[in-house]
DNA sequence: CGCGTTCTTGACTGCTTTCAAAGATGGTGG
DNA sequence: CCACCATCTTTGAAAGCAGTCAAGAACGCG
C-alpha cells in the first residue's frame, strides 16, 4: 500500500476535526502543525498505553484507529471506546497517576502531543475545542451503554455503524454515507459484546436486505434515513458553548 | 420515617466523600457547608433535568440516589450510571449547552450547586477533589460498558454491587459490607441491562447460595474476598495527584 | 504460491426473555 | 387499627436470541 501518501497526509483529518469543534486561529494550527511534525507511531495491535501504567501526556490522534480496552483474566475481551483520527487521549482526567483503562492500535496509529490550550477561560480555540471533544466523548460512553445494555446485535451493530460515519465525517473521512471500517469481525464483536460468529451472521443478513455494503475495509450505509428512524439513532448534538 | 434527622445531616456523607478524594482546607469546607445551606431537593422519580434541556450548574449530590437516563422511544430504558452522594453532576463539560441525557432522582435528593474551585492549576483541595471525582466517574462508566459487554447476569449483578460498595464507602455509608441500595428489581434490571423477572431469579440464586443478604433496602455481601475472586473485579485506584 | 488470519456455515445448547398471574409489601385513609 | 390499593416481588411454562463447537472456504500477505 501507498503508506507515503498516508504518511504525508497523516494529521489532515485530526486537524480537520478540531477546527470543526470550534474555530482555530491561525496561532492555534501552527502549534498543532508543529506537535504533528513529531509524531510517534503505533503498528497495528501494538499496545499503546496498559492499564496501571503511568498516564499518558495528552495526545491527538493524528490517524489511525486505537480503542481502550478492558481484558478479563479468563481471556473475554470488552473494547470500552474508539479512538478516531482528531480524537483526543487523556485531555480532562491528568489527575489520575495511572491508566485505568489499556489502549491497543487496531491499525497503524500516529500519535503526537496535544499543545497546551492556554488558560480554558480565555476562549482559547483549541480550548474550546478539547473542551467539545471531551464532552463528546463522555456522549459516546453513554451511547455504548445504551447499545450494550437495551438493544439487540443487529440494533447494536447499525446504531454502531452510524456513529462511526458521524464521527469520521468531523474528520472529513466520509464520502456519500461510506467510510472506513478497519476492525475484524471479531473486533467487532469486542465492542459490540457479541460473538465473531453472530456478528457474521447479523451481517450477513444486513447485507442480504440491503442496508449495508462492506467490502474491502469499507462500509456504506444504503438508506440511512430510513435506517435512522429503525433504531431510534439520535446524532449528537453539541458544539462549541455560544458567546459568554 | 425521620425524616427530620436525615436532613438535619443531609450532606454530611457527601462531605465525607470529596474530603476522601483530596484534603480539603478549611476554607473548602466552609464553602461546601454554605452551598448545602440552600439545596434543592427532588422527590422520588422525580426528573433532575431533561435531555436536550438547557445544562445545570455544577452541583453535588448531598444525599439520595440519582441516575443517568437513556429512554428509548419504544418504551425500552436504560440506566447510564448512578450519582450517590459527594458525586458531582456536570463538572467538566459544561462547554455543552444541552443535557446529552435525562437525569432522575431514584430515591429524595437533595442537591446544591458545587462552589467554585478557583484555578485548578493551584492545587486547591476542591479542584483536586472535583478532578478525582471526574476521573472516578469516567472510571464507572468504562466498568459499566465492560459489565454490560461481557459478563453474565449473574456476573453483573455482583460486580454492580461491589462497585456500589466501594463508592458508597467513600461517603461512610458501608458498615460491615452492608449498605443502602434503595433501587427496586426493575431499576437494577433497566442499569445491568435485564429484565425484572431475571435479575430476581438470579438475586434468590445469590440469596440461596449465601452470597448476599437483601433486606429492606440494605444489601451486605457475605464473602467479599471470596466473591471478588469469582468475578474478576478490579477496585479503582485513582487518587490524588502527589506532588507534582 | 503457501501459510496464517479472517470469514462463513451448520447443528446444538443454553441463558435470558416473554407472557401471565399469584403473592407480598408498604403506605394511606377511614 | 385495619382495610385497601398500588407497587413490588415471586413463580411457571414456553419461545427466542445469541453462544458454543467444529470445520471448511476465502482472503491477504510475504
Amino acid at each position: 500500500v501507498n503508506q507515503n501518501r498516508a504518511y504525508a497526509s497523516s494529521g489532515n483529518s485530526a486537524f480537520k476535526r478540531l477546527a470543526a469543534l470550534a474555530p482555530l486561529s491561525d496561532q492555534d494550527l501552527a502549534a498543532l502543525a508543529r506537535s504533528a511534525d513529531a509524531p510517534t507511531r503505533f503498528a497495528a495491535h501494538r499496545e499503546i498505553l496498559r492499564e496501571g501504567a503511568p498516564a499518558m501526556a495528552p495526545s491527538i490522534i493524528l490517524s489511525g484507529w486505537a480503542c481502550r480496552v478492558r481484558q478479563f483474566s479468563d481471556g473475554r475481551r470488552q473494547i470500552l471506546s474508539f479512538l478516531l483520527p482528531g480524537e483526543l487521549i487523556g485531555m480532562c482526567h491528568q489527575h489520575e497517576p495511572l491508566a485505568a483503562t489499556s489502549l491497543v492500535a487496531l491499525t497503524h496509529v500516529d500519535l503526537c502531543r496535544a499543545p497546551s490550550a492556554g488558560n480554558e477561560d480565555e476562549g482559547s480555540g483549541l480550548a474550546e475545542a478539547y473542551a467539545v471533544s471531551g464532552a463528546l466523548e463522555e456522549f459516546y460512553l453513554f451511547r455504548q451503554i445504551a447499545r450494550l445494555g437495551r438493544l439487540s446485535a443487529y440494533e447494536r451493530m447499525l446504531d454502531w455503524m452510524f456513529e462511526m460515519r458521524d464521527r469520521l465525517a468531523l474528520a472529513g473521512l466520509v464520502a456519500d454515507d461510506s467510510f472506513p471500517m478497519p476492525i475484524t469481525q471479531e473486533g467487532l464483536a469486542d465492542a459490540l459484546g457479541l460473538t465473531s460468529v453472530h456478528v457474521n451472521r447479523t451481517l450477513q443478513l444486513m447485507r442480504r436486505e440491503g442496508l449495508v455494503e462492506l467490502r474491502g475495509g469499507m462500509a456504506r450505509l444504503i438508506d440511512p434515513q430510513r435506517l435512522m428512524s429503525l433504531i431510534d439513532y439520535r446524532p449528537a448534538h453539541i458544539t462549541a458553548a455560544r458567546g459568554g
